[in-house]
DNA sequence: ATTACTGCCC
């Protein structure tokens, strides 16, 4: 501007070279006032002055204005020459204007421009960014004579629409044409190898770059700090970074985007403050990447603070950085604040709706997720399959059947059917609806199945009991090649311990071990689970021992392993070491401490607890605590406290409340405790077997005989069985089963001989049969016999001849073991010298030289 | 964007 004004004073503006020169200076500094001014002023406004102006528009992104400079020029019958051509041609393709590009390309084939090498280079880029490759190649060739610049134009080009492997071919063309790359192909290239994830190629094109002497040029670094983060390594990528004397925000960008997809949030942030102090402002990209950063490592109120700079930065309406933020207040569990920003987005695209109900699901708000769903589906938006398998977990949470088969149909409908991860989700939601023969339909009629859908159904097996099927799914699994992770060995694990099936388990143990996931926190937990559930608390012990950070869920699996190996006091011991530990007991943990207390026969422990939940762990009681406790007075014979309790607690007793003083009143015969507890219970769950035969049990205990002939009447009546006891034992991989009386095993008289030479040794130890609780109206001679023929007898006597002298027995059984096999399992692992472990419908028994692990306190 | 872990009574 000083050099306009001595022009001024000089007066020799009206010399047009001068006049130019101030237009092109003007245009290219953006000051387009001065310059439109001083083509409109000029007397005669020659080619030269309008071009200077249209390509200063061009060149500062003001395409359109371009556009409109060269239409007046056009009125003004002034002819284009080879320096407007490629300005207006640019503009054109900024905009994507493919009918004026054509025009554009008439004017100049007309004007003889056809084969001047910067116009064809332009029309080459014009058709190409315009997605004609075919003719944009075909311009190409026409060339006569084509630089590195042509070139690089065309495999630009294909680099930025992904034809990287077509790039690729273009290059070794141009190489072996003897034309030698330049920076712009070389760091073209770089982005190809980034987008084939072809790190060697990559590296190879870093050495080539060096060589040539371009290793300082900021586009070539630039895209190796992108290439080394996403394919190489994250080391490469900063090393490269620091290399460079002044980064611009594109290296910042990438440097931070790097951290990010490595995980490496603490650095990703830690690179963003550097940027700051350097000088250089974030824009979307460092606030999106910032966004994800303050995600992974749960900083809520960075986060908010970034949301406050996007606000003063004035750039809050983009959705790209919007959906960041409901996804940052997502992760953090404040889905108000991510739904409203959401609510203030102006323009709601599809990922913003799909970030949104996510938001919702994530955070247990599952009825809200399916709702938004349904008003996206409705608002015309429409679905994708990203937004199918987010409302689908929302839909498995809620057990919602119908709502599942209503989008089962819509995907099938929009064709979503064949995608994995809709697929997928479609399995885990019916599988937790319970719907296993929908689960198992789609799981066999989608033919790319994967891990993760072999896993789902792995757990849909495992939940609804079916732990055989679970396990012949994943040697199927194995069987296909598909290597296993974490997810499904914890479901595998599962499945063992709902079967009690140690050696199985091991086996899976094994797995976990060979395939390194012995670090993973949920495969760890499950095997804690898996081995106190299959009865070896020493096991689970060690294992838990091994997990490098136990979590809550560790820890009570342990506590409540024990409690239900009658170690009540050794899992208190556990719990309190727990709380010096740091970790605070959730709803799930406490349960597990009044049950150890319970099982221990630690009542005024539970009481302790109980009382002090709140002061002690910030919660008040759940229905189950009261239970806990309903059932520990219950089983202490206190009655009185027991009803007090139920008649003051803030819930409505329940079939669990009762069937808790049922039991009570049968360890205590307590008739009339039984009869009202019973009378509750048969209209509150009357489709249960259970409370006939306790309350039968209760007056068998008596000897009230006629009303026991009456309770049988009545099941009889209503066609009611007694649920058959089933005991279970594990040899040697294979799952064997007895029922009472049982001779279908084909080692069934050995079985039987055992149990008569057992009976002689144990009479002589001195055992007495406890017929006391037996329902049969028979003779006491007969009742003994029916005694020795129960289940569990049969399964531990299959154990005795079936396993190596001193190995222990472990024995399932799905209702609670009968007090004669309880008495009898006492002397029987005295004298045989063996340890039995009985699993029953609620605790386990270890019997060892002649006592029982729990006290006979059950 | 989908899959995995802990508790009470009958």
């Amino acid at each position: 501007m000083q050099i306009h004004a001595h022009i001024l004073k000089f007066g020799s503006i009206k010399d047009p070279k001068t006049r130019n020169f101030l237009i092109n200076l003007y245009a290219k500094c953006k000051v387009f006032g001065y310059a439109r001014k001083l083509v409109d002023e000029s007397p005669e406004p020659d080619l030269v002055s309008w071009s200077a102006l249209i390509s200063g528009y061009v060149q500062n992104g003001f395409a359109k204005e371009a556009i409109l400079a060269f239409h007046e020029m056009h009125l003004l019958d002034l002819k284009c020459n080879e320096f407007t051509f490629p300005s207006v041609l640019k503009a054109c393709t900024f905009t994507k204007d493919l009918e004026l590009g054509r025009q554009v390309h008439g004017i100049a084939v007309v004007n003889g421009f056809e084969s001047d090498e910067y116009v064809g280079n332009s029309l080459v880029v014009l058709y190409a960014k315009c997605g004609r490759f075919d003719d944009s190649r075909r311009l190409f060739e026409d060339i006569p004579q084509r630089s590195v610049v042509s070139w690089n134009a065309l495999f630009s080009c294909y680099v930025q629409s992904d034809y990287f492997g077509e790039a690729v071919e273009l290059f070794h063309e141009m190489v072996s044409s003897g034309i030698k790359p330049n920076e712009f192909s070389l760091s073209s290239m770089i982005n190809a190898c980034t987008g084939l994830e072809d790190s060697g190629q990559g590296r190879k094109i870093h050495g080539f770059l060096i060589k040539l002497g371009y290793d300082s040029d900021p586009f070539s670094k630039n895209a190796l700090v992108d290439m080394y983060a996403k394919i190489g390594n994250l080391k490469g990528a900063i090393a490269v970074f620091e290399e460079i004397v002044k980064p611009d925000i594109v290296s910042w960008n990438a440097v931070i985007a790097g951290c990010v997809l490595h995980h490496n949030h603490d650095c990703a942030l830690n690179f963003v403050g550097q940027m700051r102090l350097s000088g250089t402002h974030p824009n979307l990209f460092t606030m999106s990447s910032a966004l994800k950063a303050c995600t992974g490592i749960g900083l809520k109120e960075l986060g908010r603070q970034l949301h406050c700079n996007l606000i003063k930065l004035n750039i809050g309406s983009d959705s790209f950085v919007n959906v960041g933020l409901i996804d940052m207040y997502s992760k953090s569990g404040l889905t108000n604040e991510a739904r409203t920003v959401f609510n203030l987005m102006p323009d709601k695209d599809l990922i913003a709706w799909n970030a949104v109900i996510s938001a919702h699901s994530q955070n247990g708000e599952d009825v809200e997720a399916v709702s938004l769903f349904h008003l996206v589906h409705k608002e015309g938006l429409g679905f994708n399959q990203t937004t199918l398998s987010t409302v689908l977990k929302s839909i498995a949470s809620l057990q919602a059947s119908n709502v599942c088969k209503q989008v089962h149909a819509l995907s099938v409908k929009s064709g979503f059917e064949s995608d994995c991860y809709v697929v997928n989700s479609l399995i885990d939601a019916y599988g937790k609806c319970t719907l296993l023969e929908d689960a198992t339909r789609v799981f066999r009629e989608c033919l790319i199945v994967d891990l993760v859908g072999y896993t789902s159904m792995i757990t849909a097996y495992s939940q609804s009991g079916q732990g055989e099927e679970a396990l012949k799914l994943y040697l199927e699994m194995l069987d296909r090649a598909i290597e296993p992770d974490p997810y499904v060995c914890s479901s595998l694990l599962n499945a063992c311990a709902n079967l009690s099936a140690y050696e199985q388990g091991k086996q899976v143990h094994v797995h976990v071990l060979k395939h390194g996931f012995t670090y993973d926190i949920f495969a760890g937990n499950s095997l804690v689970n898996m081995y106190a559930k299959c009865g070896s608390i020493d096991d689970a012990g060690r294992v838990f021992s091994n997990i490098p950070e136990r979590g809550i869920v560790s820890w009570s699996a342990m506590i409540g392993g024990l409690a239900q190996h009658g170690h009540g006091k050794e899992s208190l011991r556990v719990f309190n070491q727990m709380l010096k530990s740091g970790v605070s007991p959730n709803q799930i943990t406490l349960v597990s401490v009044l049950c150890a207390c319970n099982h221990a026969g630690l009542v005024t422990e539970a009481q302790k607890y109980f009382r002090s939940m709140k002061e002690l762990f910030g919660f008040e009681p759940m229905q189950e605590h009261y239970t806990c406790m309903i059932d520990i007075l219950g089983r202490a014979g206190r009655f009185e406290e027991a009803m007090e309790l139920v008649n003051t607690m803030p819930f409505q007793a329940d079939g669990s409340v009762w069937g808790a003083l049922l039991g009570a009143a049968r360890i205590h015969k307590n008739v009339e405790l039984g009869q009202r507890a019973a009378a509750k219970l048969l209209t509150l769950e009357p489709e249960k077997s259970g409370t006939h035969v306790l309350l039968a049990n209760i007056y068998a205990s008596v000897a009230m005989w006629d009303d026991v002939a009456k309770m049988r009447k009545l099941m009889k009546d209503c066609n009611m069985k007694k649920e058959p006891g089933i005991s279970w034992i594990e040899v040697k991989d294979k799952i064997y089963t007895f029922i009472a009386g049982d001779r279908s095993h084909v080692r069934s008289q050995e079985i039987y001989a055992k149990l008569d030479e057992l009976s002689e040794r144990l009479s002589k130890a001195g055992y007495v049969p406890n017929v006391e609780f037996d329902l049969h109206d028979v003779d006491r001679g007969e009742k003994e016999k029916l005694l020795y023929h129960h289940s569990e007898k049969l399964a531990v006597a299959f154990g005795l001849i079936a396993t190596p002298p001193g190995a222990p027995i472990r024995v399932k059984k799905n209702l609670r073991v009968c007090i004669d096999c309880h008495t009898a399992f006492k002397f029987i692992s005295e004298i045989v010298s063996r340890e039995i472990i009985l699993r029953d419908i609620n605790r386990y028994h270890h019997f060892k030289d002649g006592s029982c692990s729990c006290g006979d306190y059950w």
